[in-house]
DNA sequence: CTCCGGGCATGACAAATGTCAGAAGCCCAC
DNA sequence: GTGGGCTTCTGACATTTGTCATGCCCGGAG
């Protein structure tokens, strides 16, 4: 690779701590530069107008947005700038969002700094990268089998609240919500909806 | 401060990607020194043994064992070596049960490497240190208002397993079972021990 | 010693939940 | 345009919960 300018680069992480020893990290080699940093969803997003940088490298869950609400925004308003995600709970779900927001790189934060390295190049180059385990397990999870309905409804459930209060919510009648979350669980080979949320978040369904 | 040896630090987390970045950073200063690393419990108890760091820095939560029990075992076969515990999801309840288990700092990822390199100097020292907003949250949050057993039912309860299973599990009749997570839910102001569940989960009493 | 709170249980009732069958409207594909 | 899948509803039923009263045993506080 000859010399050329060095790929800018924006860093999002709620974790200052990760945030900056990464940075620290990157600027190490040669031809990455870190110019700028977010610490939010919003941040991000913010900083990446701003700066307009070749790749950014997003954290999955951050206050504000997650990192696949802020590709999807970045993907329309910045086409040039490439998105790599980091996460460190890969659910195979996520994946399969993340690439649908035209995410280019997904990795897992069990990588070593100087594979993350080679990764962001990889993808500034306009290859694709996914670590190779989360790929297998997305392929390994399938599809989500539930509709629409029973996906939102099931999610209305996640913490906890009765029937009538996911009926109001989802401005269901409480029998339709009660067969949907019946379905639901049927689908994912859960006893009740609970276990069911369970599973679906674990696969990352919901 | 003169200059003396180096403070031997090791450093457990499972996400490669910030152990190395935070072994970089901490390297820097002169007087810290990264003598081991670890990314599960049972590896840093036997990282521990084999080099006798003065500081243990622990992610809380680890595959094999979190980082309160390493402290526990750390606190048994090596006194003179303190536990620096850090944390994403700093939850009161854990904050409690890491510094029963003689843990003398606890600091949320947030913190800048900078700061880290100074609490570590400070548990080093001798002294303690708990992030104040994790302290207040601690403090607010107040004690556990469960029994034992209700703790222990509500945890049986946490993958949304019926009660028929929990009973077994715990060895109680269903109608005690009931009985526990029903004063569960009220003392904790639920209106389902689901939503119980959550609520013990946030605030790190169970 | 006696009382009290916690652990454990039972039984009974009310409320929430899960399950099924059936039915209507809708839209898409064949 | 017909069939099939998704959405939505209703009603009925079995099962699972939540709640409450009541009782027993035990160990520690007063």
């Amino acid at each position: 690779m000859t010399s050329t300018r060095p790929v800018r680069l924006l860093l999002a992480d709620d974790e200052h701590l990760i945030r900056g020893a990464l940075a620290a990290l990157l600027s190490l080699e040669d031809d990455l530069m870190v110019v700028a940093e977010a610490a939010t969803g919003p941040e991000a997003l913010a900083m990446a107008r701003a700066h307009a940088p070749d790749v950014a490298v997003l954290d999955l869950q951050m206050p504000g947005a997650d990192g696949v609400k802020v590709a999807t925004s970045l993907r329309a308003e910045l086409p040039g700038c490439h998105v790599l995600i980091v996460t460190s709970h890969g659910r195979p779900g996520h994946l399969k969002r993340a690439l649908a927001a035209g995410v280019r790189g997904f990795v897992p934060k069990t990588v070593s700094a100087q594979r993350l390295a080679e990764i962001i190049r990889t993808v500034h180059a306009g290859h694709r990268y996914v670590d190779p385990e989360l790929a297998a397990d997305a392929i390994s999870a399938g599809d989500s089998p539930l509709t629409a309905r029973e996906a939102e409804v099931l999610e209305l459930a996640a913490d906890g609240a009765p029937v009538a209060e996911i009926a109001e919510r989802a401005a269901l009648s409480q029998g339709t919500v009660r067969n949907y979350l019946s379905s639901a669980a049927s689908k994912l080979g859960a006893e009740n909806r609970h276990t069911a949320v369970r599973l679906a978040r674990e696969r990352g369904w919901v």
